[in-house]
DNA sequence: AATCAATAGGTGTATATACATATAAAATAA
DNA sequence: TTATTTTATATGTATATACACCTATTGATT
């Protein structure tokens, strides 16, 4: 016998706490919990490339401008984590031969990144892996992707 | 002159970027960067407290079935990122004296955690900042706030 | 030109994450 | 009872976050 069940973990038994002070405090722990089990499944998947959440995403980046280069403060300005510590990602990317640094000719203070021929393929084989189980999971609608982008960007619309 | 923006910061914007490869794979990365924007947000207020995001939530956690005691595990459950590492943050809380250990009488594996006066005072000062900082960065309704709260709940849902 | 300020990237430190392993106690099986 | 398995917590290691600081280079000011 297969079964299938439908599991939808609502955040009460996620946190196993039912102590919100508002449907928006509520969103704001939401938010948090749902971007672990997001990066979770994600980081899983990835273990099998021997690659982390963020050096698979300075990989994408670095794809994003190829066969352009991007100096490290252009990649960390695409981080999705602003404060990601980009010198190192590249370091441990670098002694993967997944990209190259050179210093560039025309500021000899930038490090210019380039993603190697090894770095495209296994981004190119990881993205297709992680393709495959996030359409696997897909549970929301185009419409709705749509309703819960304008949501947190309005969430995100703060007074400067 | 004072001048007021009110500024809409769309993800495209947030990550210099506009491949996305569909709607649902943006609200991913919406959903990562909007956690990071949160985070950030909390992090700021909570260093005046010497504080981290963590502690805060472990503390919180101690608060909400306080006078009673917690063991590590069940601290654990509670928390938002579940890989989260409860014996290293009750170190730190300790060192301050936010918190006590005691060994279980009842099952002597069992480490009891309970929030001192001390923990209890820093958390409620601690949580009234965060209040009036998240009040005044309040953007959605509550009707919206239910609706994210839906939608995310939606995208977890999942075939086990 | 010389000085000063700003910028880019690298490095140091404390804390956290993610995961493996160790140790002691409790529960279960033989 | 003894042996085995499971459970609870602690610890070790690599990587990442968050933030301060350092150094080299560039740009601006005098």
């Amino acid at each position: 016998h297969v079964y299938t069940y439908i599991c939808v973990v609502k955040l009460e038994n996620a946190l196993l706490t039912n102590k919100f002070s508002s449907e928006a405090q509520k969103a704001t722990l939401n938010i948090l919990y749902t971007a672990w089990w997001l990066k979770s499944i994600t980081s899983k998947e990835l273990k099998d490339f021997d690659l982390t959440h963020e050096q698979y995403n300075v990989l994408r980046i670095l794809k994003g401008k190829y066969p352009d280069e991007l100096c490290v403060k252009d990649i960390a300005r695409r981080m999705i984590e602003k404060s990601s510590n980009v010198p190192r990602i590249i370091d441990r990317l670098e002694i993967k031969k997944l990209v190259k640094r050179t210093v560039s000719e025309s500021d000899k203070r930038e490090t210019l990144i380039t993603i190697t021929k090894s770095g495209l393929s296994i981004l190119e084989s990881s993205t297709s892996k992680l393709n495959k189980v996030h359409a696997s999971i897909q549970t929301i609608t185009q419409k709705e992707a749509e309703q819960l982008n304008c949501l947190l960007e309005k969430l995100r619309a703060t007074e400067v």
